[in-house]
DNA sequence: CTTGACCTTCACATAGATGTGAAGGTTTCA
DNA sequence: TGAAACCTTCACATCTATGTGAAGGTCAAG
């Protein structure tokens, strides 16, 4: 699929589907005349880099958290056994545990809300 | 407590500081000779300001968020019935349902990680 | 009383994500 | 063939949160 449909089908303008392969989270074929030709599972993939980057994740971040997503999720399962080096391990592993924070912060917040909403009189 | 204080006992920089109060988010009193005289409880709010401003929430949602989380933990729970106009209420109602996106997002996204490190070999 | 460690305001710079538009090539359709 | 609707690259502007530093007031210790 070629840019525009992307862009139509994730809500994410052309600009920054452009920009994120330049940060290398997107790898578009092109075709004979330079358009960008996007895979059926790069709409799941965009939407997946919005929600992170929603969450305050830069994208040098996600670039190394995509392949954990893309991998397991994969047809038939036949989720092979990745190599990385020490140093995406850690990355990793760091992230892992900031995220578990982030997960606790927002609930807290939001049940702070909830609760909050369902006192409140307006 | 002044202003190093603060910021040696949340790990936020003064100027950081001063840029939360021009935001709103933060109202410490002046002693008489214009220094800022901060709470105790200010420290927590610091952490908690930081904390949502690292998931990706910007100051001026923060703003509507932080009477909701600062309201309950209040001493004695006299936890005094809100009063909020519709236009905040909406907002609210709003971003507790993206709070609860972004906690979906980021669990999903740490559990594949988990699940990717668990599987990995380096 | 002076030095050093605080504090103040003000201003300008930076970085990452995003907006906007120019200048031009390609495809489609009337 | 020509207009409309795509696509390309490139460049510059914007916004938010943050870094950095100047110029100067306050205060405590020697």
């Amino acid at each position: 699929m070629k840019i525009g449909e992307l862009s139509a089908r994730t809500g994410v303008v052309a600009r920054l589907l452009r920009y994120y392969e330049e940060q290398e989270l997107l790898f578009p074929e092109r075709t004979a005349n330079g358009y960008r030709a996007y895979a059926e599972s790069d709409v799941e993939r965009v939407r997946n880099i919005r929600e992170l980057l929603d969450s305050g994740i830069p994208t040098w971040i996600i670039r190394r958290i995509l392949p954990c997503v893309m991998n397991c999720g994969s047809p038939s399962d036949a989720s092979v056994v990745p190599s990385i080096d020490a140093e995406t391990a850690r990355v990793l592993n760091q992230e892992r545990e900031r995220l578990t924070c982030k997960v606790e912060c927002l609930t807290r917040n939001r049940d702070a809300i909830a609760l909050y909403l369902s006192k409140a009189q307006w």
